[in-house]
DNA sequence: TCTACTTTCGTGTCCGTACACGGAAGTGTA
DNA sequence: TACACTTCCGTGTACGGACACGAAAGTAGA
């Protein structure tokens, strides 16, 4: 009965894993590899019937059919797999408009004092402080969506925007002849969490760059505070009738239904127009053929990743790659059926 | 204690399904349902040693680099979350080139006797047999990578093929000028299992009937049946040569990199080129730009959603989706470093 | 050396379900 | 009615590890 005895010992000495020396503590995990013991996962987490539970802050969808809806989707199938393991997960919704909002779900979130932590760090400095605050306690945390570089973060899982950039810039380029001109249109509304457009927009230049030298072809940008006014649509109108040689148009976040809108208003065509993101008004102009591509994360699989981190990090004690980019994809008319 | 012989009594019954009438079986669960009883799936599989095997029948890969390598990258992700529950895998390979080998395997499963299969139905007839063989003994299976329609399957786990050529037609289209023609290209040595390039081609020429009606770009196709002859490269290049119109190429498999080996040794340019599939030759072409896209399906998502699904009928009982397309890719250089 | 206190370590119970087992009840035959 | 045989059903043990608990050993001070 050795094995029972080493196994009884290791069991209690990697619970009681703060009373125990580094040294004596790897020493340990060596014998259990060299035993080739490996725990029965079944067994321990119905023995252990303590629960974990994470924690997740990330803005409140402004709609049903809003982009936030999608990482929850992911949160929840990840968690229906992890909560036979007693995981329990609390989500935290802010105000993409208000950064109080931020700091007080935040606040919560630490007085609940969680296992591990998803976030979007929307706000730089509310999110640079919690962090700090969750470092000093030691929870992990995931960021999702976007990213804070230097932080000691267990991962983060999103996009690359600047290579979202560049790949529009070719899509763009490939889809409009030689010497036509393009456009490039901020719909400057969400002024927070801008680095990504900022990444983005640099992307597209980066193209054509790279591939034509210092402008051979024309990029004009344009920026629109509100996109609904009636000001602003005259003002796209009359960009392009002025410009005829603007066959190509990329708007820069989520809100090309807007310019769909408005092309379709003046009905205005035979223009290359590419977007981000599969919400519902853009998926309307894309399968009517007014938007040609939308360039997209993938939501759903960010947050179903983000929990599953958590979850190989505490339970299944995994390595997590701190980096974690996912695809960028191109979804257009003819594919758009096979991303959900 | 009544909640206590009432699940022991469930517990029994269920375990004794065959011998239990459907309605018998059916009223039962209700009871379960309406108590809120469900049973926890640690406990459970902890106490029950029995385990699980499910028997995988796919091509042998040709090369450390070959696309069937994939499906198992996915295969053993799926393995090893779903071990602890005590499933086995067995893999059994052919060679593409014999359907004897197909049979042989097919028979060896059958001897083994397992719980689930996952197939790819790569000989109609041979898998035909098989299936039916299955079907007697109430195993579930799950096609991979292509489908036989009529059959009694679990799921199909793949790509619909005539979106994927419809896709390719858009792509190409867009990337050329307005007179320019399109050269469509079969490398035709993989003889069987075609019905994936016969449906990419359907919906490729679909693409330009919609779009313009019959016949306003030109479209050229040919047959290659040995891609490495000097004969076909001279073919091939003569046709290039004679037919300047010609801006851009499809090829409808996986064998793009032949195509580029011949632009490449004849030094010919400017032509958009599209192919399938990330295998590695194919990839050092596009990221040299001598490829322009790849379509691409998820070989690896699909070997994983392939394990899961047996898992998720048999262990967890869920209600598993027929048909499962996964999604259709657009690879670019700018693109491909987020796609593995 | 003795007492009081701390740390170490082995034992026992429990987690929630599966399944074997055996007694009880039911079925059929002489 | 008695006997043999099948089906039904409740009980007990096992699965493998977690953790509480208490005994044993170790430590320190008087």
């Amino acid at each position: 009965m050795k094995a029972n005895v080493s196994i009884g010992t290791v069991d209690r000495v990697i619970h009681n894993r703060g009373e125990v020396s580094k040294a004596t503590y790897d020493k340990i995990l060596n014998i259990i590899e060299e035993l080739e013991y490996k725990p029965n996962l079944m067994a321990s987490t119905l023995a252990s019937k303590r629960t974990l539970s994470f924690a997740v802050l990330v803005p409140e969808p402004t709609s049903t059919e809003a982009y936030w809806n999608k990482p929850m989707i992911g949160i929840r199938k990840a968690f229906l797999e992890v909560q036979h393991y007693g995981v329990n997960i609390n989500i935290h919704l802010f105000k993409q408009s208000d950064s109080q909002t931020f700091g007080k779900e935040a606040d919560l979130i630490l007085d609940s004092n969680p296992e591990g932590v998803v976030l979007a760090p929307f706000f730089s400095r509310e999110s640079i402080e919690f962090i700090g605050e969750l470092k000093k306690r030691n929870i992990p945390y995931v960021f999702i969506d976007s990213n804070i570089s230097d932080s000691e973060k267990l991962s983060y899982i999103g996009q690359d925007s600047f290579q979202s950039g560049t790949l529009a810039a070719k899509l763009l380029d490939y889809s409009i002849p030689q010497n036509a001109s393009v456009l490039i249109l901020h719909f400057a509304k969400e002024r927070d969490n801008m680095n990504h457009l900022v990444q983005r927009e640099k992307g597209f230049y980066e193209y054509f760059n790279l591939t034509y030298g210092i402008s051979t072809r024309k990029l004009i940008t344009i920026e629109i505070e509100d996109p609904t006014s009636l000001e602003s649509q005259e003002k796209i109108r009359d960009i392009l009738i002025s410009h005829p040689d603007i066959k190509g148009i990329f708007v820069t976040n989520s809100q090309v239904y807007y310019l769909g809108r408005i092309l379709e208003y003046y009905g205005i065509s035979g223009i290359r127009v590419i977007g981000h993101d599969l919400i519902r008004e853009n998926i309307d102009f894309l399968k009517r053929g007014i938007v040609d591509f939308l360039i997209c994360q993938r939501p759903e699989e960010q947050g179903y990743q983000a929990i599953q981190s958590l979850f190989e990090h505490l339970i299944l004690k995994r390595k997590i790659q701190s980096e974690n980019f996912t695809s960028i994809d191109i979804v257009t008319k003819e594919n758009i059926e096979y991303y959900k």
